[in-house]
RNA sequence: GGUCGCGUAGCUCAGCUGGAUAGAGCAUCUGCCUUCUAAGCAGACGGUCGAAGGUUCGAAUCCUUCCGCGAUCACCA
């Protein structure tokens, strides 16, 4: 039973007592910080059923609860706010109730239904970005906020292996390349197939400036450049089945694989399954045949299928070419269905996806809900704004684009540059702070992208660098830091329970407000598929425990029961820090 | 043009489902390291919450209109 709850059974009471009336509701706020007491009853509401004056109401309730609950032991009212103050008692029993809890805030008992959550979902013909980092970012750590709450996750990604852009490396390389490989080169294999896609750019780009010098319209001219007509010969090759079109894709395929996975490993993200759009491009089309004998979707003379979502505010929407092959809509709606085939306890999709694609997602679930498919009420687009850079949007094919390998690196040389700059790192190996520079340059560069809404589109500045200061990953990390020395150096942390009888410092119990809100946070963010949320909370937490580390002595207090309570109040802060990063995917430094 | 999203301090962002005097960080300026890590703490400066109406005891928050920015509206993926 949490405080409020009870809280709210009492005031109801007090006014059925008082004035023989039955409240519906009771409406709390925490308690701003400039008045005395901890959370606060807001009297308006009520004047809907209690007729009278707000300060005389709230001053009665005031005086029935000091009476009547043990917890409360004063109030005061301003205009209408009651405002109560809890024993310190009840902090402190809280806090031994949590303290030997492991993964305190998380929800252990799995439910039955699963949700499956999809990320990243690169082509497979150019290296990540930082768009495709912000992505990442979100689905790993939406997925683990929703593991947290108590949802059972699936992990997966479709890899968009196939389609006329592959072949346009592929071409390249056969054309330009001369045999280049990951090992013979010393590139990285996304980055090696990424640099022939970029040549086929510019070798058509040629081509089309010849012709149009020639004489032939620009329109012409694109469609025309034979190097894209050998481009497309290949990909006819390829859904042919030709034998060494498809040992060349296989072979530029697992370069770029390769790379990916170790730019994932360095990201710090996982998949538990993975969908190959090479499998699945030919799903959907079985659906769509019968979903057209159920009256769900619609033929036109051409033969062509159709939605019609006009009475839901939308327009029509092809499912179907009239030449019976499958539009990017046909695709989604048969994965989508075989991911449940797969996973029968799946009832629920997340799809991290820019917001261009917003549009599509809706059509999508609306098309799923109106085949019958019970688990099309739990579908979820995770949409995401554009990463643009301040020269505009990043683009690929010329070269305008942030890097994901080099950004990462960047932010690893960033946070060495800073460290050894404030040199407090003796005694560690090369290879540990090596470590620490990775966890702090990543903690920076995750922390900077989760802490935003999702839906706001982010700027990013290559010249000014990722803060390390303030409202960031390592003020955070730095705060766990400080915590581990402290408990380093304490001896018998654990000794016993805390006294309950203690007195509180105002920022003692400050804290523990701060720690009781985290369990609730975690389920506020699973449902608002946040991880902003989560970040915000820690940045709050920590610089409530700054402010307690500032003014309150926590090895020199000479009080034992007090020492031993600080000391214990310091490592559970701690673990609270560490499972909230974990929830983003950061991890935390013992030293830094 | 239709639809969706965004607009809060010089900059980057919080602000839950309407509540008290709109909060942080960066930047600028002041203090605080002989005491647990100064990547810190304390403070100053900085706001007609895009604009105008409306709803109500109360609006940054809800509704309407308008303005600005972005996305989208393909037999592309």
């Amino acid at each position: 039973m949490s405080l409020q709850n009870d809280l709210t059974q009492k005031v109801i009471e007090a006014v059925k007592q008082l004035y023989q009336v039955e409240l519906p509701a009771v409406e709390f706020q925490p308690t701003r910080k400039d008045f005395e007491g901890d959370i606060t009853v807001v009297v308006f509401p009520m004047l809907r059923h209690v007729k009278g004056n707000p300060v005389q109401i709230g001053t009665k309730i005031g005086e029935y609860l000091v009476e009547h609950v043990d917890e409360v032991s004063k109030c005061n009212v301003v205009q209408g706010f009651l405002n109560i103050v809890i024993e310190d008692g009840y902090y402190l029993n809280f806090f031994n109730n949590i303290f030997d809890q492991e993964d305190f805030g998380y929800v252990k008992t799995q439910s039955d239904d699963a949700v499956m959550v999809e990320y990243s979902s690169p082509n497979t013909n150019k290296p990540l970005h930082l768009g495709h980092i912000r992505n990442n970012l979100l689905g790993y750590s939406v997925a683990e906020i929703l593991k947290a709450s108590g949802k059972k996750v699936y992990k997966t990604q479709i890899i968009n292996d196939r389609g006329i852009h592959i072949c346009k490396s592929m071409l390249a390389w056969q054309k330009f390349g001369e045999g280049e490989t990951p090992e013979s080169s010393g590139l990285k294999g996304d980055h090696l197939v990424g640099k022939y896609y970029v040549a086929f750019d510019k070798a058509y780009k040629e081509q089309i400036a010849e012709l149009v010098d020639a004489g032939t319209p620009k329109e012409k001219a694109e469609k025309e450049a034979s190097i894209l007509l050998e481009a497309q010969e290949m990909l006819r090759k390829w859904e042919a089945g030709d034998d060494e079109v498809v040992s060349l894709w296989k072979k530029m395929n697992g370069w770029v694989y390769d790379g990916f996975d170790t730019t994932y490993k360095n990201l710090g993200v996982d998949f538990d399954t993975l969908y190959y759009e090479s499998d699945t491009y030919l799903l959907g089309r079985d659906v769509v045949k019968d979903g057209l004998e159920r009256g769900v979707f619609f033929k036109k003379e051409d033969g062509s299928v159709w939605i019609d979502l006009t009475e839901d505010g939308l327009d029509e929407k092809i499912v179907l070419r009239s030449d019976g092959t499958a539009v990017y809509m046909t695709q989604d709606i048969g994965t989508a269905i075989q991911r449940v085939t797969d996973h029968p306890d799946i009832n629920g999709m997340v799809y991290t996806v820019g917001n261009e694609q917003d549009y599509h997602f809706k059509v999508l679930f609306l098309i799923l809900k109106k085949l019958g498919y019970s688990w099309a009420e739990q579908l979820y687009h995770l949409s995401y704004g554009m990463v643009d850079l301040p020269s505009g949007k990043m683009k690929s094919r010329e070269g305008t684009v942030v890097d994901a390998d080099d950004l990462i690196k960047n932010m690893e040389d960033t946070a060495e540059s800073i460290s050894q700059e404030l040199g407090k790192l003796d005694g560690y190996s090369e290879e540990e702070k090596k470590q620490l520079y990775r966890t702090i340059g990543l903690g920076a560069l995750k922390y900077y992208i989760l802490k935003v809404d999702p839906k706001k589109r982010i700027l990013f500045n290559p010249e000014e660098s990722v803060d390390f200061q303030g409202n960031t990953g390592p003020f955070i990390q730095y705060t766990y830091a400080r915590i581990q020395s402290i408990l380093r150096k304490a001896d018998n942390v654990r000794s016993s329970a805390v006294e309950t009888s203690l007195d509180l410092h105002e920022k003692e119990k400050e804290l523990l407000k701060q720690i009781q809100l985290f369990p609730e946070t975690v389920q506020l963010a699973a449902e608002n598929f946040s991880p902003a949320l989560i970040a915000n909370y820690t940045y709050d937490l920590v610089k409530e425990f700054n402010s307690f580390y500032q003014q309150v002595s926590i090895l020199g207090e000479t009080d034992g029961h007090k020492k031993n309570f600080r000391v214990q109040l310091s490592q559970k802060v701690g673990e609270v820090i560490q499972s909230a990063f974990r929830l983003l995917g950061i991890d935390v430094p013992e030293r830094m």
